[in-house]
This record gives structure tokens, C-alpha cells and sequence, in this order.
DNA sequence: TAGATTGTTAATCGATTAACAATC
DNA sequence: TAGATTGTTAATCGATTAACAATC
């Protein structure tokens, strides 16, 4: 198997390919050029991402929609339930927890950490708020491997330190700081200025002309 | 001018040179390979980011900081203040507005959107929360060019028109779906079920070695 | 001037696109 | 079989990297 590299970018256009699928309960094939009408991709990228991970099509008429669903939910990795554990409770934090659409996509928040007296040892949304100082027994024991950062940026690498060490090797990270992480460890910075910057910058440019 | 195209991936890179020169108060000069160092990139990607823009350094001694942090300020468009529409004050919307980090980085949520009667005529955080109906006369009358939408997959696309509508430039989207827009109007999609699936299918792979 | 670092050019790398032979 | 669409190859496009002449 000469397995060749998979480009990043493919991976959260298979996200998109599997939503549009869900939207389908009926019809028995979708065609690659379906599949791009409706995530706004190019049907050679639709065949092309779905070419790395096997031959899931039929020339002459597509890609059968419950199998292909099943291939994606594999290869994303989503066809078992992860446990989420999230460190900060704030504003942002609560929201997360509260948030109806992980759940439907096989997440689930289990826990929530912080240092804040008057949140401790509460329920927010049926998910258990406890102790910065307790993170690392209770990810270990409950074998949690992706966790959530919603805390301050100055707080943000001491919150990666100590999920790395407690064996987390996936953080989505809402702190506006690029922490370090070990090889191995996949950080994925959601960071709501730079973002607003981007907007900035465009209709800055678009002003210009 | 032969004014070359710029990549866009450039953009947020300069937003991470800037923020990184914030934290510098007293010395002079910075080097591309100390940018390079504090953001990750390469020094080559630094100097050739900052030289899409114009000639900031100096051979020999490096880069203005004063001088680089003010022309970066200017290139992003985030020497003046923007002011921000957020359709949808639930859980999300909620915690953007009471949200710190906007304001510390020019911009401001002046107003919030919702249609449940439970949220409207009140203030989050010193925000008024009005009905969506309100929307297009208020965004018209402030001029208000950059929106946030923190509303459910469904009410997404109708929340989008109407901004386009009301004159709405630039949207951050975290809603669960991908709008579509006129062009020139600039969406961003922020998509955390989609950024979990991104880590779910990196442990995966991980798993598989 | 000698030393250092920028700005830019050419080479490399990687992803997307276009085209079509293979196949149902 | 004829028609349709996949999977894959080659060509194109775009961004990054490496190297170095220009310049303070």
C-alpha cells in the first residue's frame, strides 16, 4: 500500500461531505458532482479526498449514500463517542458546555475545570465542574484524550502543560495564545480576533478600490 | 505599482507579528528571526509577509518596532474602531458579548439580535438586545459593516441575507452551516463540531501506528 | 569598512484542476 | 451495448523555502 499523503485540507471538507449525507435518508446514490454542488468544493476535489481513503464509488453512478456515510464516519474517526474534558469555566466556557451541537456529532463534554470558588463543585448542564488541581487523576481515570481551552491567554499554556501530562493528545484551544505542545500532541487554535482582523482587513481592501 | 497578489494566509500571520509586538515596550528593533522564533514561522515567511506591504526594515538592524506595530495597525484596518452586530444571543452570543478580548483589539459589539421575547429590550453587558425585526434600520443607521452570527444551522442563511441586506460587509459565522453570500461579501465559518472532527481524525490516525 | 540583516529571486514543494482511460 | 461517472494521471497554480545581492 503506497499510501500517499492526505493534505489537510481534505479532512474538514469530509466533515462537510458527511453533513450534506445526513441530509439524505431517500436516494440510493450521490454523484461527486452532488456532493461539490452542495459543500461548494469541485467534484475533482470531491473524488480526489474521497480517492485517499479507498474506492468508494461505482462509475456510471456514484457513491452509495449509507455506505459512504459509514466510510466517513470511520475515517473521521467519529463512529464511537469522545470524551471532552474543558478547562475554564467563564463565559465562553459555559456556552461550550451548554452546546447542543457536539452531542449530535459524537462529543461530549464530561467535565468541567477551574479555579474559581464560586463555580466549583456545581453542575452546569448535567457536566460536573470541579478543581484545576483534580484534572490530571480525573482525565487519566476516564482515559480523556481531547480537551477544550477556554481560559485567559496567560493561563493557557499551564492548561495545555497539564492535559499533556494527563495523557490529552487533542486540544481545541479558544485562548487568544499559540501554546507550545510536544510532537505528538495536535493543537487546533480558535482564535475569535484574529478572525475579526481578517474581516477587518478585507473590507479595509475592499474600501481601497 | 505591480502590486503582487498576497496570499491570505499572510493576513493572520501579520496578525500574530503584531500581537507578539504588543508585549515589546522598550527596544528598538526586531529581527525576522526573532518573529520568526515567537510566532513559529520562518524568518523568510516574516520578511516576505511584511515585504507584500512595503519596505518596514532596515539591513543590518532589523524592524521599527513602533514604526512596524503602526504600519501593521494600518494594513489590518484596525487603527479605527468597528462596531458589530451579533444575531443570536443565546448561550454563544451571550458569552461574545460579555467577551473582552473584542474590545482590546478595536472592536465592539454594539448591539445584539435575537427574536425570543425573553432576551429582547434588555442589556448584556451594557449591549442592548433588540428584535430582529429592528435589525436592518439600526445596521443601515450605524453603518455597521462586520457582523457575528451565533445562531442555529437553520436560521443561519435568512440571518445572512438580512445583514447583506442592512450593508453588512463581513460576517463571522458559528453557525453549523455554510451560507451563501453575494460576492465581495467576506464569510468567515468558525465550526467547532468540524474542528473536533478534525482532532477525532488525527487521534484516530495516531491510534493506527 | 566589516558585519548583519533585509528584500527579492529562483527552486522547491504541495495542492488543485483538467482531462480521460477504466469501469459499471 | 451505450451512457455515465469514477479514479487517476499530467498539467497548472500558488505558496513556501533557500539563497544571496543589496544595503544599512
Amino acid at each position: 500500500m503506497p499510501k500517499q499523503k492526505i493534505p489537510v485540507q481534505a479532512i474538514p471538507r469530509l466533515s462537510l461531505y458527511y453533513r450534506v449525507l445526513l441530509g439524505y435518508k431517500t436516494s440510493e446514490f450521490i454523484r461527486s458532482s452532488e456532493l461539490a454542488r452542495l459543500t461548494g468544493f469541485s467534484a475533482a476535489v470531491v473524488r480526489r479526498d474521497l480517492a485517499y481513503f479507498g474506492q468508494f464509488g461505482i462509475p456510471g453512478r456514484g457513491y452509495n449514500i449509507a455506505q459512504l456515510k459509514e466510510s466517513i464516519l470511520k475515517i473521521l474517526g467519529i463512529d464511537t463517542e469522545w470524551k471532552i474534558a474543558l478547562v475554564g469555566v467563564g463565559n465562553l466556557g459555559s456556552a461550550l458546555i451548554s452546546y447542543k451541537g457536539f452531542t449530535k456529532h459524537g462529543f461530549k463534554i464530561v467535565c468541567g475545570f477551574d479555579v474559581n470558588p464560586s463555580k466549583l463543585n456545581k453542575k452546569k448542564a448535567d457536566v460536573p465542574i470541579k478543581h484545576m488541581r483534580d484534572l490530571a487523576k480525573y482525565v487519566r481515570e476516564k482515559a480523556i484524550k481531547i480537551a477544550i481551552i477556554a481560559v485567559p491567554a496567560l493561563n493557557c499554556q499551564e492548561a495545555v502543560d497539564k492535559l499533556v501530562k494527563a495523557g490529552v493528545r487533542g486540544i481545541l484551544n479558544f485562548a487568544p495564545f499559540r501554546p507550545k505542545a510536544p510532537a505528538g500532541i495536535e493543537v487546533l487554535n480558535v482564535d475569535l480576533s484574529i478572525e475579526l482582523e481578517k474581516l477587518a482587513y478585507f473590507l479595509n481592501q475592499a474600501k481601497q478600490k
